[in-house]
DNA sequence: TATGAATGAGGCTTCATTCAT
DNA sequence: TATGAATGAAGCCTCATTCAT
């Protein structure tokens, strides 16, 4: 086969992936693991049903893929947390930003729901182990003392605060935001939660 | 059929129903609409599987039941708090109490399940709309309103905040909290939210 | 449940059990472990395709247990051998007699089949192991060395001219005999094979 | 084109029609018709899963080519047989060593498993109709007759005899003897169930 | 000619629902 | 009323076959 050849199928293949990955997010993230029939996976898509399994072995493959690439996803993001400028308000603030913004809404959900959901595979278990170093909350805990100390947040333990935070957070991720008259809360309602 | 069997066979009924509606909160709950079988339903409650259908036209009808009631439960609890005592910050931190309780928590998860999850029978739609009136932000922003005049509040459009308020509460009420290190967020730590 | 209503039940699974095995033996033998449709065995058995799954895991389990039990089966037929009465010549005279009669040869064919087609759950390794102490080679050579010395059989290596007999005879068992004109070869005609 | 190029381009369709050919009878006569994946057939013959349908019109087709072949095939070297030197002894002994050789086992097996197992197509009925005036079992049986009355062999009826050697020899022709620890019968064990 | 991506019919399996007892 | 055996529609998945390149 030419490398041109080659080249052209695997972008193909890339592209397809990419395709089925970007709507059984959506799908996943929407109507949870049992919900999400492959067909409508495939119909999002826009491909015949079959050709979800030349590129995942299984419905749950193609979960657990999704969930482990999101892992990897968020931890980068966490680990960029460190480098962030300002005040220990203001990189959270910042995060959380990150945390509901539309584009990463659906992966926060997803992982959400994997967390939570009894349905799911049981192969994701050892994943959400294998990041369990990039656990937000021990993120979160040196930055809000840090805070504690300059007097911005509130004078809670200060893991304790973080689970609660980081737990109404994602919360709220979860829901289905286009019902609501007003979406989500602002930013600075959030933030709240952590003040005096 | 003698009027005292007739009404033994009446209390048995009743037990039955109130077994199966029990029994089925609690997994509809825990597993969502989809997820939830009708055999565990039935062996959560006791009984054999073809029972429920003797109580239940389908799962689908047993679960509109069981939302059609819990709304009119909540409802009587929403028309109690205009009667309450104490300040607009009393009247939200105790309604708020009630909804976070564990006693009441299985029928606002389910209630939440209900509004957002795409899976459940469409059936449902019209009952959210009959009790609209009942609408919790409707309730709450006049008593919001009060408390802001009183300085009790911060001063964002109060039907936004009320419906801020109320999306982060039921948010929370959904997950499960078993998972959680430190259970829910305390009642005085949601309350910020509303507060300057 | 009162213990006649138990009873009753109790014959129903079993006979419902035994229709399965017993259609189930039969289209196994005929079609092989890939060209088995359950609808087939469904059919056969007189039942609806999903009942088979309240009786049997899958179709994996339907097999494998099929083959479990023949295997025991075929155990205490072998241990009876033991304590046949005659030469050793009929000793293996009637081994072969009930190998090949009508009633256990599906039986044989199946576990032919086991053995030796490709596409076949890999679970019933563990089974064939676990039988091979019972394995008709083992039985069959003390039997031969005895009929070599009585000058009742030919005088090649007695494990292998037990081994080339059984597995003209199990050769013969797979076949659908009904297409032959003639029927299976007489049990005199395969007798030769030991004979001088 | 120019005729050069036709020529190459026949050249190359020969080829290709062999390897799968020669691929396919490998593969069938292992996994049988329905455990044969056109997939595995396509790789065992080094080419493009698509390509055997530009040289076949379908799975069914290249069995039923298969079959027609080996059946032509068999009839020649059946017709050899009349001109064949030696006593019946030898030219029956001759015959067995072609059928149970290696490179020809194949072949057999796939006869075989044509005539015996249910789940092959329809369409190589009337082909095995065609050749059964080349039926092995009618060349036999005047050379049995000759070796009976030369002594050499048992005094069955000879078409009887004929159609179990015959069927014996098929049956274990159809085995996989990788597996067997002492391979194929010996000839000479084979031939004694024609002898007296 | 040759490739391999794409399709969709059909098999295995689950589970809401019905039915005989 | 109560049971649990039985059904069958619908979901997941495989693989023969087609099609764009």
């Amino acid at each position: 086969m030419s490398p041109l050849n080659r080249k052209k199928l695997d972008k193909i293949r890339d592209e397809r992936t990419n395709q089925i990955k970007k709507a059984a997010l959506k799908i996943f993230a929407r109507y949870g693991y049992l919900g999400t029939k492959t067909s409508l996976v495939a119909s999002e898509a826009g491909i015949s049903e079959g050709l979800i399994y030349k590129y995942f072995k299984s419905k749950d493959e193609l979960f657990t893929t999704l969930i482990q690439e999101l892992m990897e996803e968020a931890k980068s993001e966490l680990e960029g947390l460190y480098h962030l400028e300002g005040s220990p308000f203001d990189q959270i603030r910042t995060l959380t930003k990150n945390m509901i913004s539309e584009e990463n809404r659906d992966a926060f959900v997803l992982i959400q729901r994997a967390r939570k959901d009894e349905d799911v595979p049981e192969k994701i278990i050892p994943i959400f182990k294998q990041y369990s170093a990039y656990n937000l909350i021990d993120i979160l805990v040196p930055i809000i003392v840090k805070g504690q100390e300059l007097g911005e947040f509130s004078n809670e333990d200060p893991r304790k605060l973080a689970s609660w935070y980081f737990f109404i957070i994602n919360s709220i991720c979860i829901q289905e935001v286009e019902k609501e008259e007003y979406g989500l809360p602002s930013i600075d309602v959030l933030m709240r939660i952590l003040k005096k």
